[in-house]
DNA sequence: TGCTGTCTGTTGTTTGGCGAACATAATGCA
DNA sequence: TGCATTATGTTCGCCAAACAACAGACAGCA
């Protein structure tokens, strides 16, 4: 991957803005606000009209579902490559999930209604937005999917990989109980399937710090999901994600 | 319920149809075209540009996910509340799913590119295929922790739920072994599941006749999802589904 | 240095759902 | 009417993952 002229705070490191056409990009300058984001900070919540939305540059967001008795599932992560809060200028004033902060780092936002006013007068940004909600569309199909037929091993690889491509590095930051909750399985369900993944040398861990050697181990272990969503993303965004 | 002042044919039966703003509507009332679907029917499959929209009248609609092994998994059900190719308008060339009639009926049908210039000149309707979107995300992901948390029990009923809602009357056709693979579980799975409502006196059926006696005893055994899939819609659209 | 809380490893038991194989019953067609 | 096809019922073994309960291990703080 060629290295970007610009720093990872930049707001252009984010694919999304990046796409934003030159003449366009001078209108929403003023109006966009860096921010940092911090590891549990749940961006908006079930059920409540969201504020703002983020573009990540160097954070990582999870949408997180709830069931009534506190389940929970991750439906979809969101880097660099994309935004949170799609639900904003699609019209609902709630959505469905939270969101949740994976990874710290850096975003930009944009409040609600100035999100609002941009689709009604830019074709191009809503295009743009529409394009990486289609790609999102298909991330949650395939949720659903993997949720039914894939083992806890393959889950994990896949979302492993899934974080690494929207790390800076090849360390990722969480538990393992936490990851449970992610996938929505137990914690000793993630342990057996880490442990196995650790001995084969694939990864190397412990306490929350998750060290990713052999990037081609975890991709065989991973089920089908893992290449289709980045497929999705990479037929519909201007911009690949990190290679 | 009270009875609508149109027949099931009239495009009005469709409720984004009849959302349509009635300036907008005299505009498109040559583009449309009505066409009758049978069950099995497929409108459009995975990884082809669909060619047209449809705005289901009285048939039923599946939107279905295949694995690489043939697996399959429905992730929403579309019915005259909706409609079937949202991909169009979102700018994706391709579905990530296929969609597969369920219950023969009518529709009406738009071409793709009369759709994506329909987005670019009329906000109003743009605005409307955008909330159902929303409302289709929720389904969505909802679909995804049903598939992670819920029983085969709660997920026919739920299921069952679904048809009955988009269906004229209590009875639904499909087999045992189609619900198996719109469940994504085995066929011996919900044989069982249905004894058991058959023996509570919820159901009774017969080679793929499905009659339900009893709605509200579904409701109980049904999971949260559905009561929360109904209520996405209800908020989202202009008109309920069928009471 | 030791205490405390968090994270990870382990073990035994239970269970929902899968796989496979087969029996019965209803339907449709010849 | 008989036969083939399709739909449903049943059974047995099996396994992945859930549930439950606890032990060790490391990190940070007092």
């Amino acid at each position: 991957m060629k290295t970007p002229n610009h720093s990872l705070n930049d707001p252009h490191h984010n694919h999304l803005l990046a796409a934003f056409p030159i003449g366009e990009w001078q209108r929403w300058e003023s109006l966009i606000e860096p921010v940092e984001l911090k590891v549990g900070q749940v961006l908006f919540e079930t059920g409540r009209a969201p504020a703002h939305v983020y573009f990540p540059t160097s954070a990582v967001v999870s949408l997180v579902y709830m069931t009534q008795d506190g389940e929970t599932a991750e439906i979809a992560v969101v880097g660099n490559e994309g935004v949170v809060g799609v639900s904003i200028f699609m019209g609902g004033d709630v959505t469905p999930h939270e969101a949740i902060v994976q990874s710290a780092g850096m975003a930009y936002r944009l409040s609600a209604s100035t999100v609002k006013n941009a689709m009604e007068f830019s074709n191009p940004i809503m295009k743009l937005m529409l394009n990486y909600t289609h790609a999102m569309f298909s991330q949650v199909s395939q949720t659903a999917v993997c949720n039914r037929y894939h083992s806890i091993d393959q889950q994990l690889s896949r979302r492993l990989l899934q974080g690494l491509d929207r790390a800076s590095s090849n360390e990722l930051l969480i538990t393992q109980e936490a990851m449970a909750s992610l996938l929505g399985v137990r914690r000793e369900g993630v342990t057996a399937a880490a442990l196995k993944l650790q001995h084969e040398g694939a990864i190397q861990y412990s306490r929350g710090h998750i060290v990713v050697h052999d990037r081609q181990r975890l991709e065989r272990h991973a089920c089908e999901c893992y290449a289709f969503s980045k497929k999705a993303y990479f037929k519909l965004l201007p911009l690949p994600l990190a290679a």
